[in-house]
DNA sequence: AACAGGTATTTCAAGCTTAAAATTTTTGTA
DNA sequence: TACAAAAATTTTAAGCTTGAAATACCTGTT
């Protein structure tokens, strides 16, 4: 009989757990859209796509881009479309391969992101005011047992290969 | 100086934080939407919606639907549509105003609720097994001075004037 | 009673998201 | 070379999300 109720309080304290983190990232979500619309009149996906460019500068084919960003193929296509409507990023096409894009920031993408990511450093660093760096390093390692370790994009994806 | 180094680090910190947050809620979000998908054909709002209703056997009017999930009002009109034409919900006139609408869960959606949140909690605890209650614990209440205190619905609301 | 202002909800436009289908191109094999 | 299978991308359909505009209704004041 105890074991149920045991086993009954660890699944409630778990789920609480679940409810925090949810209300946790989506505070904090809601507070980074505002901030990207207010003052750069931008999205939250935008800014995901601007950073995963800005980390390789040669650029990424389509399906390397949505593998880093682990979100869908048709997804993607249409955030490139309007960040290439709007001068930050271009299309290229890939010498010998025509059914493949290559896509990068332009130099005025790498400069809007630039400023972006330093504010949004900054916004995150006051919406985590409350937490030192050993709960942070704590938490990280707790929650590392979650999803893995952090990964490395390049290695992940064979860029190592890939020509400067 | 070292002023500067320091609270960069601090920042960096945070910042790695802020990266773990997100991949374990979205890591978790993915696998539970999944599962509702796999296994009842619903989705994670769907669901959102069909538990804030299980709290309130009496209904909420859509406002206060909105105000408890804390999503846009036009968002919960589309969600309670489907859900109405699938039979989980109805919609009832308020009494004596014409403008208001009492949505609540029917026996079927209650049903099925109840099989749906079983399941979703074995989920939970399984995707978050790696992590002790005392852990737990320790997390939600570091992450309680990011959003406060879990609130109370029903008292943010004024639902305790509510006749039953 | 009239009416100004507020409230409850829906509608709308734009963008994000996914899974699945469709298109085009490449690659390996007979 | 022919051709089937695989790969890269786009398109499509359905649903979620927001903020803002539109509707309909209520309420207090004059």
């Amino acid at each position: 009989m105890t074991g149920i109720v045991d086993s009954d309080s660890l699944a409630k304290t778990r789920l609480r757990l679940w409810l925090k983190l949810l209300k946790t990232t989506n505070h904090i979500e809601a507070r980074l859209r505002e901030k990207l619309r207010s003052e750069f009149d931008t999205t939250l996906p935008r800014f995901d796509v601007m950073a995963a460019l800005s980390r390789f500068p040669n650029g990424l084919k389509m399906s390397q881009l949505s593998g880093v960003l682990k979100v869908s193929n048709g997804n993607v296509t249409g955030i490139i479309d309007r960040l290439v409507v709007d001068g930050f990023v271009t299309r290229s096409p890939v010498p010998g391969d025509r059914r493949a894009w290559r896509v990068h920031l332009t130099s005025d993408g790498r400069q809007e992101f630039d400023r972006q990511a330093s504010a949004h450093a900054r916004w995150v660093d006051d919406l985590l005011a409350g937490i030192s760096p050993r709960e942070a390093e704590m938490i990280i390692a707790d929650l590392t047992s979650v999803t893995g370790p952090s990964g490395d994009d390049a290695h992940e994806l064979g860029l190592e290969k890939e020509a400067t």
